[in-house]
DNA sequence: CTTCAGGGACCGG
DNA sequence: CCGGTCCCTGAA
């Protein structure tokens, strides 16, 4: 299948940290989270991609996301507006709200490689091979797995998270949280598992469920901050309050703000 | 060989 | 609110 896009860098998007379901395979992006997805960029106006519909593939990727409107809406000043120009083409994924859980809770303390090694070295413990062009592959790990057989968490070496992951597996194995739950009460969920702080939740609301007014913040975001926002946030410490005045500051749409200024913010020091 | 930082969260004070 | 601590990896 064949859709069309514009302004649009699949390998940007899905390189840029936002979700670790997605992994390249010579030269094809592939998803196994339910049935496999494939997808490749073929020139600037295209895309081929299988496993799913045209509407649930732009629907992984943020395509239906009004880039135009909201590249309009966040620009409030110079170094934005530059962000913009200088990571065009990205989008906000939602990448589903377990995949997005589980990744950013590996993602503590952790560089991009690191975690994507993690999901891979999961998969091989708790999915189930599936072949994909000919290649043995495994699927992305389902809470219910990993919750039926935590020990196994140890063979995958993942430090003081190995308990953070059992816990939101358990999690999500024993209560009905799921996406269709309002903000408020999907937070509520989040953070009551053990591991789960307003960083991890603030990306699984983003990159996860596409709610695109959060705006969360690491280190480098936070660097970016003190650089660039210091008149804005210079006096202020905790992480809530920064995020609340970011949040006002970028309006409906932070979320895309602070996507660009990771990018390339990132990019700039790398 | 050692040191150190890496898309934080938890706990105690 | 603040500071120490947590586990493991890869780079230096």
């Amino acid at each position: 299948m064949q859709i069309n896009i514009n302004n649009f860098s699949l390998d940007a998007t899905l390189s840029a940290g936002q979700t670790f379901s997605w992994f390249k395979l010579e030269g094809r992006w592939i998803r196994l989270v339910g049935n496999p997805i494939t997808a490749k960029q073929t020139d600037r106006n295209t895309l081929e991609a299988d496993g799913a519909g045209e509407k649930e593939i732009k629907r992984l990727l943020g395509l239906n996301d009004d880039i135009q409107r909201i590249n309009k809406e966040i620009s409030k000043d110079d170094f934005i507006s530059e962000a913009i120009r200088k990571s065009a083409g990205l989008r906000v994924v939602e990448d589903g709200l377990w995949p997005s859980t589980l990744g950013f809770i590996l993602s503590i303390q952790s560089n991009i490689n690191l975690i994507k090694k993690r999901v891979q070295t999961l998969s091989k413990i708790y999915g189930e091979e599936v072949e994909v062009n000919g290649k043995k592959l495994y699927t992305f790990p389902r809470a219910n797995s990993i919750s039926a057989r935590p020990d196994l968490t140890a063979e995958a070496r993942l430090g003081f998270r190995s308990k953070f992951v059992i816990a939101a597996a358990k999690h999500f194995s024993e209560t009905n949280i799921n996406e269709e739950i309002e903000d408020e009460e999907l937070v509520k969920h989040l953070l009551s598992i053990h591991g789960v702080g307003p960083k991890v939740l603030d990306c699984v609301m983003l990159y996860g469920l596409h709610r695109l007014s959060y705006f969360p913040m690491d280190v480098w975001i936070e660097r970016a901050l003190k650089e660039k926002y210091s008149n804005m946030v210079g006096g202020l410490k905790s992480y809530r309050a920064i995020n609340e005045k970011m949040r006002e500051y970028f309006g409906e749409f932070a979320g895309y703000a602070q996507l660009y200024i990771y990018d390339s913010f990132r990019k700039k020091t790398s």
